[in-house]
DNA sequence: ACCTCGCGAGAGCAGTGCTCTCGAAACGGA
DNA sequence: TCCGTTTCGAGAGCACTGCTCTCGCGAGGT
């Protein structure tokens, strides 16, 4: 017992450390991991790398995987750092620090939000991590509906929109309506692009002053929402 | 002058038959595009290529550049088909030209929006045929702002926001008002969001009405804008 | 007719992901 | 404690990549 277990836990240490070497070779090098690359910083032959991850695409998944988790924490704990009815304090927070994990962990926010890779198909794990930043965006909402700090937009939307937002609603916050929703949504798109387009240097010689330009968009994106 | 200018002929048809296969291998395996299998294609010996592009990173500038006129072409023949007074038909009609043409190319929008290839800056040529598509955008603020249908939003800037976008006004539309730009940069941010959720994959299983869903998150941004 | 120069072929180098085999070491039960 | 099983790393090898260099052919221009 002791003995599987310490077997194990020696695995597992392997398993982290093989991890923390590709991270950092994602960092410096970019998206191109090379799998003998890390096997070569580790001292290993690159054969022996394949008894802990049975492919390239099975240790880029795992990347993705922690990378989700990362982005999640920091979202979450922004947004729990602000005092609950101050709801556009709280869409700032969140979004800063969405913006903050990506500057800081520029390859990893590309594996995420960049173009997929050719061959690869994201597992399923994927889906519910990944939904962690958009699901604490759209929790501002629902808290601000709940107090009544925030009502919402009174208008008609075409019906198929309304009908895939009521769908998508009724997996985590039923009865949210579907115009706010669709507004949270544009928020969470306009997020995405901004990161984007400032990670990959869209805005290289166009904006210098970044922070504010970032504020500022998110700013619009909160009275298009309708934040007080 | 003839031999000279048939062997020209020639050779500048060489290169543009390279550029056909490589972006039909482009379409079909992704972004990963092999030199050698372009060769292969062609009946030719990867050597060879080399007499015609010095790198492989050459061969991908280049079909870059002529995806970023593709798109430019596409956005422009769709706002110059709106009636010029039509300013929210123009919005809608330029946002879905860049989605349909995006959608119809998906591996060359990647090549252009997705993330950057590590070893890969890009060339200076780039950033005009590259500004097309936010220009056509802007084009349609100022028009409506020179015939008084679009009236720029009453709000202050913060200081170092207002500076960046008059110093980016000043390149193409002097005098356009900070705030409107403003707004604009938003639409575009989110109308790349937008486009680049639904090609990666992002929209799978969550929004199923694709084409409802992108005009109304398009028109959201019309409302921020101001579009009547 | 000669000679230059552009072009394609081929070999070769360093690197990649991945497979397979082999020997050693560690583990667990008897 | 001994012995079979399992686990692991090393090494060779395959098919592929981008890229360089050399060689020989044939068309172009003088």
């Amino acid at each position: 017992m002791v003995a599987h277990s310490l077997r194990a836990r020696v695995r597992a240490g392997m398993i982290d450390e093989i991890k923390a070497v590709a991270r950092r070779h994602l960092a410096t090098d970019g998206a191109n991991l090379s799998l003998r690359a890390v096997a070569r910083d580790m001292g290993m032959v690159s054969s022996a790398i394949y008894r802990y991850f049975p492919s390239r695409d099975d240790l880029l998944t795992a990347l993705i995987l922690e990378a989700y988790d990362a982005l999640g924490d920091a979202v979450e704990a922004a947004d729990a750092a602000v005092d609950r009815a101050d709801l556009r304090g709280r869409w700032h927070a969140t979004c800063r620090a969405a913006r903050s994990w990506a500057l800081a962990h520029p390859a990893e926010y590309a594996l995420l939000y960049g173009s997929p890779v050719p061959g690869y198909a994201a597992p399923d794990d994927t889906v519910a991590p990944a939904s962690r930043p958009p699901l604490a965006l759209v929790g501002i909402l629902r808290d601000g509906l709940a107090d009544g700090r925030l009502s919402p937009p009174d208008e008609e939307l075409p019906e198929p929109v309304r009908a895939d937002l009521a769908e998508l609603a009724a997996g985590f916050s039923p009865g949210l309506p579907e115009p706010l929703l669709a507004r949270g949504l544009a928020g969470w798109t306009q997020l995405f692009g901004l990161i984007s387009f400032e990670l990959f240097g869209r805005l290289n010689g166009v904006i210098p002053h970044r922070d504010e330009h970032f504020d500022h968009q998110t700013a619009l994106m909160a009275d298009l929402i309708g934040l007080p």
